[in-house]
DNA sequence: ATGGGTGAATTGATATACTAGTATTCAAAG
DNA sequence: CTTTGAATACTAGTATATCAATTCACCCAT
């Protein structure tokens, strides 16, 4: 039969529009994931340049799949890559960080309004197992587990609403906010914080009032913005 | 420091197997769009098996363009790779659809309130001439172009309120349900309840009444939503 | 000395060849 | 007749080779 059925692995439910990747552990994105995460995490610093044959050489494999994850990279936003002259760690887009913020709290707070109509017990449940283990990490002064966590916090509650992909989007719309955090200092006290505006949504959210919720969100994502200016002056050359 | 001009985009120029290579755009991209448009219009249906190879063949180019293309298109969610297995125009996913309508609101709500706070005379104006070529279209009865300028007055209100990259968005995030309206018989009469729609919003953001623009978008966006389980049964196999 | 043009080097884009994994098939065993 | 499993044919993944375009330094003419 020239029409070929799809694989017996019955579709594992696709996710959103631009979020699903059901791929196997070929070695593109492997590259990719690790490039992703250097990125993410300023060791590859904004700005400088790569070199596909340097970068094949490095990881020992060929072109090819550096390629195919370089220009992944470029679609969301991480790489530029510039035809016939170079690719490079992209610099933190200024301009766009406001407007990331906006999108994240329009997202969030159509989210965090659903989840408080539809929430379960054992939602609720779920989310304070987040929390406990925040407070955890917060006592252990584990920056980076806790931020593990946070994820974690506002991922649960999409998925409450029974909005996963909306999580999909918000994680590529936070990707520059998110690298513009490792830049800024640890606040002292700040995760305690952290905890405290998290048991408000959640209290929110387990008492079914949506508005409380919402205002709690609103809240929360207005502390976390950084004061951009000022690092803009302590990094020159890592913001456009 | 090499900081590099990007080169102009786009000029969706086609080039046929043995022509003139006019490559001011790459070729890959050039078989991105068509096959993005091929699939967003159904000529290529959900579920069908693609092969590089034909498709490489078709096209008079080698796999790799080919291969890049497909690759930014099981990104976008148009197309699904199972490694060493084979690709498939993707089905549209049904339970993702109200998902879909849910952050096309959110966003769209955020956008066009912000847009009646700050928008321009001149702003006003552009609105004015998308919704005038959107008269003609409808009155020749060119549904095509007529959503072609539908788009433009969505993108024009959130270029206004100074929000672009919330179009980008709203662009992948419309894919599944703009190709789920192709299957949908037009209505009679439709173009002219948009095109009321389209003033009422204008006039709102004219006027610089946020919650009116809101009511009325929001009004508009509830309209189009297509009747998913009626068009499940006439087009099984289509969707997920 | 300076301005402009030329050519070598670099690097991205494309083509082709090869490898490895998967589903289908068809025959053999129960 | 059903089930099972190995051969087969096909697919995507990867590697290598070639082509083309941009850059930049150097040299020559003014």
């Amino acid at each position: 039969m020239s029409q070929r059925q799809r694989p017996g692995v019955s579709s594992p439910s696709f996710a959103m529009p631009g979020g699903v990747k059901v791929r196997r552990v070929t070695t593109a994105s492997a590259i990719y994931e690790q490039l992703y995460a250097a990125i993410l995490s300023l060791q590859m610093k904004p700005g400088v340049a790569l070199q596909e044959k340097r970068i094949s050489e490095e990881f020992g494999v060929s072109r090819t799949p550096v390629r195919e994850a370089l220009l992944r990279l470029a679609e969301a936003g991480l790489v530029e890559i510039f035809p016939q002259s170079g690719t490079f760690v992209s610099r933190i887009p200024v301009s766009a960080i406001p407007e990331a913020v906006v999108i994240r709290k329009s997202l969030e707070r159509t989210t965090v309004e659903h989840a408080a109509e539809i929430a379960s017990a054992d939602d609720i449940i779920r989310l304070d197992a987040i929390i406990a283990r925040q407070r955890v990490h917060a006592a252990h002064n584990e920056p980076s587990l806790f931020h593990e966590q946070d994820e974690a916090f506002h991922e649960a509650i999409s998925a409450i609403a029974g909005y996963p992909g909306i999580w999909t989007i918000l994680k590529t719309v936070k990707l520059q906010i998110d690298r513009t955090r490792r830049l800024t200092l640890p606040v002292p006290g700040r995760m305690d914080s952290v905890i405290e505006e998290h048991m408000t949504i959640r209290d929110a959210i387990a008492a079914h009032e949506p508005d409380r919720a919402r205002d709690a969100m609103m809240h929360h994502l207005s502390a976390v913005i950084p004061d951009i200016d000022e690092l803009r002056l302590l990094y020159p050359g890592y913001f456009s």
